[in-house]
This record gives C-alpha cells, structure tokens and sequence, in this order.
DNA sequence: TAAAATTATATTGTGCACAATATATATCTT
DNA sequence: AAGATATATATTGTGCACAATATAATTTTA
C-alpha cells in the first residue's frame, strides 16, 4: 500500500527542485554579464535572430506578454537592445539587438563551458537526462 | 563548428521549460484545493511529518526562509496550518497542521493520477526521466 | 559570565511567471 | 464601408524565488 502523497513518490517534483538548482548555479556565471537567466536566455533567442517580434520570442520561449514586456524593457535599459513599433503593423513591437547587445555574444562564449563544469556532470548523464526530458516535451507534437 | 549558443545547444533549457509546464499542468488540478503547486509541496512535506520547523520544510524542499515565511503564512490564513514559536527554543517556529489541513489530505488524493493523466506520457517515459534526474540530483552526495 | 559567534526566522527589494484585463490596430463579414 | 472579430502588446495583481539584511534567541569562547 502505497501513498502516492509522499515527496519521494513525486516525478514532479525532483524537476522543479533541478530547474532551480540550474538557475542557482547559472547566477554567478550570468552576473558577469550582468544578466539573469531569463535575459539571458532572450538573448539567446535574439542572437540566433537579430530582429524579432514580441510573440516570436515568447513562442521560442514559451513566455508570455506579461513576463516578456518589463523584461524586454530591462533589457532595453541596459542599452542591450532596442523595442520599435513595426510601421507596417503598428500592433507588432519589433524586437533588435544594439551594437552593444551584439557584441555582449562574445563575452557570453564561455557561459555553456562554465555551467557543464559547474554542472559536475558526466556529458554522457547530461545527455540522457536531455533524451528524456525531450522525448516528454515532444510528446504532443 | 557548432554554436554553443543556440537555444537548441541547450541541455537546460529543456528543463526550465519542462518545469513551467508542469506548473502549469498542475495549476487547474490544485485550484480545485485552493493552492499553489509550491504550497502543495510543502503540505506534502508536513503530511508526512506532522510537526515541524520551517527549516526542517526548506531543508526537504530546498526553499529559503525568504520564500517559506509569506508561504507559510498564506497556507495559515486558509487555515490549513498553524505556525507557533517552541517554547524549548524561541527561535524556532513550529508549523503543525490544523484539522483543516489534515482533511485537505484525502481531497488531494486523486492529484498524482490526475497529474499523470494531464502529463499524457507512459510510465516507462516517465520513470527514465526520474531516474535521469535523479542520476545528476545525488551526483554531489 | 560578558562578548563574540552562531542559529532561526523575518523583512525588504528585485525579478520572474502567469491569469485576467485593457487597449490599440488590423482583418473579416456582410 | 460599418460593425464584429481577431491579433499584438501592455497593465495589474498575486505568488513565488532568492539575495541581502535585520532581529532576536542561543551557544560558544575568552
């Protein structure tokens, strides 16, 4: 007789506590860069693409308007890049880089290899834990 | 030559964003209990055990004061719990549960098979996933 | 035993994360 | 073309999550 109420019976749970680990872990690394994970994780998105809309990158991200808009403003703030209303739909914000966002890629070149060591993980465990996770988001695809 | 900085490089990522969802799976489920999904997780820790610190519950769910104190509190203010300084040691709170917050334990029964259900995964995906996560949890202990 | 160090909790401030709602623009319908 | 509908972003409010700091009680140490 199991109870299914029990922490250690939780899948959930030890995924919530490793995202936040990986946050934690990921602070000290992004504030050389003076970014939290989430910008930075924008920044990702926009680096692959130097201009996007708003939805783009919340669709890339799965973030919505409510967590984008003052997030994008910070961003704004720190001069990493600039939020221009599109002419041809005025509903649309586009997203782009500055010069100082652009060049901020070079010094975030060393964030993948500081976490994987901070990490202190097998590549081999990391890629398992990628395969599986991937193998659930993709589910309903 | 391979961009270390795209989204899709990511290994964490995947799971920043596997623990949103699962938030937001488990959100219209626990509204049916008036909770949060953190609040949930500490009542699951006191239902285990039915008196204790807040360190005690941090300890477990690796959660800070800074976070636990307003949890606490609202969880107290539904009045699922109480909160009382020891005697022994003034410094500690002890956090018990009120009949209320006993009660809700059978109302929360059906969670782990309706979270199971909305998760829309097998169990065989479900369990490689644990394990994989589990291998890079203990991997400092 | 008085001062120093430690411990347990609380408070403050910043930044997500998301629901609900608002607003403005664009598109569709008739 | 006027009204209805849809779309893109912004705003408001609640609740984490965590760093930094504060406070009070306990323990250690000189």
């Amino acid at each position: 007789m199991e109870d299914l109420l029990k922490l250690d019976a939780q899948v959930c749970f030890p995924i919530y506590a490793l995202s936040r680990e990986i946050t934690n872990l990921y602070r000290p690394i992004l504030e050389q860069l003076d970014l939290t994970y989430p910008q930075y994780l924008v920044l990702l998105v926009i680096w692959e693409n130097k201009e996007q809309t708003v939805n783009q990158i919340g669709a890339r991200l799965q973030l919505d308007n409510g967590t984008l808009t003052p997030l994008l403003k910070r961003l704004e703030g720190k001069g990493l890049l600039k939020r221009k209303r599109s002419t041809a739909d005025e509903r649309v914000v586009l997203v782009s880089l500055t010069r100082s966002g652009e060049n901020l890629k070079e010094k975030a070149q060393c964030v993948p290899d500081k976490i994987v060591q901070a990490l202190n993980v097998s590549l081999e465990d990391l890629l398992q834990l990628k395969i599986a996770i991937e193998k659930i988001s993709n589910r309903n695809k």
